[in-house]
DNA sequence: TAATCAAGTTAGCTTCTTCTAACAAAGGGG
DNA sequence: CCCCTTTGTTAGAAGAAGCTAACTTGATTA
């Protein structure tokens, strides 16, 4: 019973909604204005979703949603929503772009994906972490440097990158991508494994590190997805 | 010149882009399959990027991006990479979904969202706090359960909610939507201020504090989007 | 070299979504 | 009560994307 509908029908059915409960009647005239196509586009739609069951239509009446119908354009407002919560309170976009893209992100998202989604945007709400990690990133992503470093959280981990001549620490995590992760920890680069920083050139690149006993040369690329504990 | 296409086009442009990676040559049959259409659909679309200077293609031969096409298959394999990223590193959706919803998403997204997702990504790389509190959510999001409270990070903040009776504390943060977090602000309950729990129901709801004098009860619903710092 | 077969192509159809232009109904003002 | 404006509808066309069925072509193999 699993029905799916096109995102046009979507979008028919999740702008009878808005406009049901923000007028007393839903017109075809109105329809059209909200969704920027013309009228008969909009009766068009509304045969075609009458035909499933979805809308009632006297003619030249008011539109009028079905049970099924109103089900289905909740469902379609829900995610439409989780996506405008995740564009403006987690990426920190501006609530025209977020309305935007949300009204055609909606159509596009599995269910275990919504869920998710929605579980980050309620997690970063409630966690007193997440709200300070997320404006740092916003800090990060308006900059373009990150927040020297996320204060306040005094945790001793640090990045590779961050580390001065001469310190020692451990290894907590690697970053990076597929490639770059797998070449690290080919490196000798493992969680657990204690290091020491020898040198580091002018510009901070490259970082000469010593390991079991090696010596490696790292990029500043390379070290800034190294997670370390000074000790 | 700000040239934008079709769902569907910007697919085939990037199985081209893909297969050409994979193997010497790009056939029809392989991009037929590798989309799952048949390959009259393949021979339809060769025919209308063509038009548009997307590809080449000699009669019964091989299939071949312009410069513009490769560019265009690139930039569409950008955004399929981010939301990949992010579907799976953030989210921590299986590489099935992500992958499959990475498809769809790619192709509804603003360069400014874009730009966005991918900083989140790399800020959560690249962050230590980003990866700890990535994990606290991935658990959450599993147990459904919010972790017993993101352990280890020693900043004293806690939610309103999980203050005792007696506790002092100071708000430092209201989160929530919109019309809950102007009524709390509206309610008093505003960053500095001081304020004492009274009392909490058996259940935790509601919860009675003081606040400027003034006596109020919160939902715990409410209650949980409050962050304080303990005093 | 000729036969065969897989891969590529064409023609023609279907569905979905939108449009314009022309027509019909409803309702208010004179 | 009739005319006129607004709103809604129909008809017909167009374009995007896919399909099946029937064909070429090019290459392989007997």
């Amino acid at each position: 019973m699993e029905t799916t509908y096109t995102p046009s029908a979507e979008d028919y059915l999740e702008a009878f909604y808005l406009l049901s409960l923000r007028k007393k009647v839903v017109r075809v005239k109105d329809v059209a204005a909200h969704l920027g196509v013309k009228m008969p586009s909009v009766v068009a739609a509304v045969k075609t979703l009458a035909e499933k069951g979805l809308v009632q239509q006297e003619r030249y009446g008011y539109i009028e949603l079905t049970p099924k119908g109103l089900a289905v354009a909740r469902e379609v407002y829900e995610r439409h929503k989780t996506w405008y919560s995740f564009l403006t309170e987690i990426l920190g976009l501006d609530p025209t772009t977020a309305e935007k893209d949300a009204c055609r992100l909606e159509h596009h998202i599995s269910p275990l994906t919504l869920e998710r989604l929605g579980k980050l945007v309620s997690f970063v709400r409630e966690c007193p972490h997440g709200s300070r990690f997320i404006a740092n990133f916003q800090e990060y992503s308006t900059s373009g440097e990150r927040p020297n470093f996320c204060p306040g959280c005094g945790t001793g981990q640090k990045l590779l990158s961050e580390l001065k001549a001469g310190e020692k620490a451990r290894v907590v995590r690697v970053g990076g991508q597929d490639m770059l992760k797998k070449r690290l920890l080919g490196m000798g680069l493992t969680p657990g494994e204690e290091l020491i920083v020898k040198r580091i050139a002018p510009l901070g690149d490259p970082i000469d590190i010593q390991i079991r006993n090696y010596d490696l040369s790292l990029r500043r690329e390379e070290a800034k997805v190294v997670v370390v504990e000074v000790i």
